[in-house]
DNA sequence: TTTTGCCTACGAATAAGTTCGTAACAAATG
DNA sequence: CATTTGTTACGAACTTATTCGTAGGCAAAA
């Protein structure tokens, strides 16, 4: 199955995969706050994605309730593997050098990579 | 400045930034050999990129000699930037980790990347 | 009952990116 | 000289994603 949602679907399955089951309303809220868009605007983008088999929906009264169907760490890491190869052609420690430099990161969040680290290299 | 290079520019702009100056028949044969794609495609996508102001273009004969104006580094860090954002919700750690761990990263890499993140460390 | 408000459905406009066909031209080839 | 080859220019079609206006329905409020 080939998983690759759009930036405006994206912010939708975050808040999905965040909050869990959802009204169009509760998504729209949401992302109306950082976003200047319509309310039928997320209301069709959450269509077209039940549509589309990305989402479940169920009746509830006479709204709807979505689900996110896809998996969250299993799309994260397969836009990861494309942006991996479209950005830093292939090289995933690159792309991990870069993020590590330049974005904050905190002492604990560090030594939680440290920790992947070993437990990584002690497998090989 | 916005940086924000599609699909299709990128693949160019990796190519100019590993190559250096190239012409259209240089960067439409390397990227024919893994897309499948007209050569006038790869013209105008590159025409369009000099209008843009993301190429630079010099004659020489009867052909034209483009290199890439956006800096490598900083487009990756761009770009780095709101795929985090967008795709891991703003966490760095995250998108680090799973980079690591579901990548084949050699010895060699992840003794790097520990090196980097003693460096880090002792700043804080 | 009438009105208001909130919801879904849906068509259509807009926007952005990609693709390619055709024309024009110059140089190399026969 | 005529033909083939390789190049740019450019318009137009196509595709995908986003946005919104409008209509219809139903339930709560007036």
């Amino acid at each position: 199955m080939i998983i690759k949602p759009t930036e405006s679907e994206l912010e939708i399955l975050n808040y999905l995969w965040k909050e869990g089951p959802s009204t169009v309303r509760q998504v729209h809220d949401f992302l109306s706050a950082s976003k200047d868009t319509g309310y039928t605007t997320t209301l069709k983008l959450m269509q077209i994605m039940h549509d589309k088999g990305v989402l479940y929906r169920t009746e509830s009264g006479r709204s709807h309730i979505y689900v996110a169907l896809l998996d969250e760490e299993e799309t994260q890491q397969n836009l990861l593997g494309r942006f991996v190869e479209s950005t830093f052609r292939g090289s995933a420690a690159r792309l991990v050098m870069q993020a590590l430099g330049n974005h904050s990161t905190s002492k604990e969040e560090l030594d939680e990579i440290r920790e992947l680290l070993n437990n990584l290299e002690n497998k090989k």
